[in-house]
DNA sequence: ACCTGAACACCGTTCAAGT
DNA sequence: ACCTGAACACCGTTCAAGT
């Protein structure tokens, strides 16, 4: 696996240049991420990257899918060991969701950005249903269990979604001030199922 | 007013830099922001918003801190012809702050992610704190009222607003699908003041 | 199949010089 | 006080040529 001499042929120059890419992502931020750089970094030519990549935009969906990919093994196995009652099983979530986000804040940023943009990859937007599934499965499962008011799920999900989104942005955007952010999150997640709940 | 034809002092640049740079930012986005052609399609060399922005993000912050402005005096209209009932106020609240929001999608991501920058100007957090102090006296007024849970209201008020921070970013990152979004977004304002209010 | 090196058209930033 | 023009060091992207 050493990989010290480099010869001609790198051997594994997508791979080196996705994880130098996402450190450089999380340090200098997406706008300043350098094609030229990673590649001085990864030791090749500024042109090499482009067998890999078709340009820069393609060198971060490339990312972005990458971390959708993560996102949903992580919110999974947040799931899949959270055992049987609501609360706990969306407290979970969150907890995950909210963990995820906010160790990785200019990853979380492009994901969401990189999804919509013109000419995206249609997998960016597939992997990002499959990550907004496991939020409307959980509220599916909060109505059939009687602990969620009915009516439309998506429209539930969405407005879970929205609030563990927002608390991220808070908190990347470094507006918590003096809030412990697993407080407040915990916090938020009982207002939410207050609200969920039928009366 | 007219300044169809400019001599050597355009006397207005610093003003048409702006209105420029506002319209890039929502056409191209931040990132593809350019200094040289804003300075084109104003009629300037490209050297000459040196004297009005030390560089790039100055200008960046200058959009930012016009847009706090004018975001703060929008929350504090709604409020100021809203009524007095708490439910009616959250509403025209959330229903300003989105509004905002999503007709300048660019500016708003701009504005949240400008004001903690490393070098940012001291006005721009202070704005954002003016923005978010509104949503704070709403909720103090909601638990004098007796329509919000007593507690921290710092805590509370947090919740509210990444709810709201939130739906913005689902709207704004084409997340809606089929869901309309003024329904959506007084759908969660419905669901939060019931997860607030006093059992 | 994968990478290099030169080339091109763009940037942001700086600074002497012009009005 | 405000703006220009040349210069510098960077980009992303392209393409013939090398291994």
């Amino acid at each position: 696996m050493s990989a010290t001499a480099r010869p001609y042929h790198h051997g594994n120059l997508r791979e080196a240049l996705l994880a130098a890419g996402e450190r450089a992502l999380e340090t200098t931020g997406a706008a300043n991420l350098s094609l030229r750089e990673l590649a001085r970094e990864v030791g090749v030519s500024h042109a090499a990257p482009r067998r890999h990549f078709a340009d820069r935009q393609a060198l971060l969906d490339a990312l972005a899918l990458n971390g959708f990919e993560r996102f949903g093994a992580q919110l999974d196995h947040a799931l899949a060991t959270a055992g049987e009652d609501f609360t706990t099983r969306i407290l979970a979530l969150a907890r995950a969701y909210v963990g995820f986000a906010t160790t990785r804040p200019a990853l979380i940023e492009l994901m969401f950005a990189s999804k919509h943009q013109a000419g995206a990859p249609p997998e960016l937007a597939q992997a990002a249903d499959r990550a907004f599934a496991v939020a409307l499965a959980v509220v599916v499962d909060g109505q059939a269990a009687g602990a969620v008011v009915p009516g439309d799920p998506e429209r539930l999900a969405k407005i879970a979604f929205a609030l563990l989104q927002g608390l991220v942005a808070i908190a990347n955007n470094h507006m918590l001030d003096d809030q412990p952010l697993d407080a407040l999150r915990d916090a938020a997640v009982e207002r939410l199922l207050l609200g969920f709940a039928p009366r």
